[in-house]
DNA sequence: CCTTAATAGCACAAGCTTCACCTTTTTAGT
DNA sequence: ACTAAAAAGGTGAAGCTTGTGCTATTAAGG
């Protein structure tokens, strides 16, 4: 198991708008440059974080795209929901999953507390702490 | 992101030879049965189980499969790896990824985060514990 | 008004996961 | 020895993820 280039891409694009705020609009091209992804690819992934309304788009020459929030609002369990809908790693944890075996069934236990874990990392990092850390890391 | 079915099943597998554990090899199609997988598939995952060393078989008549192990000496964790390799969700994690940003990356060190703690939870789940767990249950 | 830069949207190709099918090999019971 | 039960193994099909390519739409600047 790999998570979703859509959902790594996606990620390292915020974090490249947030780090670019004060910049105005950054275009498709640039981002893909920056951070090394498919064109194309990362064109289709970003419109999905604009229909989720974690960023805007500016259409026409001097466009591009910019956050919607202030970085301290976006973390990467909104990037992961945006990207792929609800964190739920296995369908048996969804509410009218049908599972017939789901009274019983232990691994689904295992299952759920990895998917608290898993939302509980993604939630503590802001784009704000994100691209604090990152200006520690380079300098 | 899901899980893959091949950990989800092989895991629930596991836990049911545990359960069977002294009543001697049980048969593809006996677990196929009671845990509700496609028979073809899981023999598939069954073997990669039996590569590892996790669980032995039986051939011919009156065969089956049966662990190898003490339940408390197989986690989750190991019947994941068997089956899918290190716990690594994105490439960037393995020693030689080779990936030219990874000095100042900071979704990476979250993604790290993230394998941690599901590592921790995999590992805390013994076959064990899950068969007590399970008894808890159905009574 | 026209050119050019840029987003928006659709359709298609390659590779991986999840299966199903068929044949061969092995072994218990008669 | 023969039959039936069961694992072992290889091949192929369907659907999803990960991309690529092409066209249409929008807006800035001369």
């Amino acid at each position: 198991m790999k998570f979703s280039t859509r959902v790594r891409y996606g990620s390292r694009a915020m974090v490249d708008l947030a780090l670019h705020r004060s910049d105005g609009p950054v275009s498709l091209q640039v981002l893909a440059d920056e951070q090394q992804i498919p064109e194309r690819y990362l064109a289709k992934i970003i419109q999905d974080l604009r229909r989720s309304g974690l960023i805007r788009s500016v259409r026409g020459a001097h466009g591009g795209y910019a956050l919607n929030r202030r970085p301290e609002e976006t973390t990467l369990l909104d990037v992961w929901e945006a990207l792929e809908g609800p964190l739920c790693p296995v369908e048996c944890l969804e509410a009218d999953s049908g599972c017939a075996m789901q009274a019983e069934c232990v691994t689904r236990d295992v299952w759920d507390r990895i998917a608290l874990a898993m939302a509980q990392v993604l939630k503590s990092a802001s784009l704000a702490g994100l691209v604090r850390r990152h200006r520690q890391k380079v300098g």
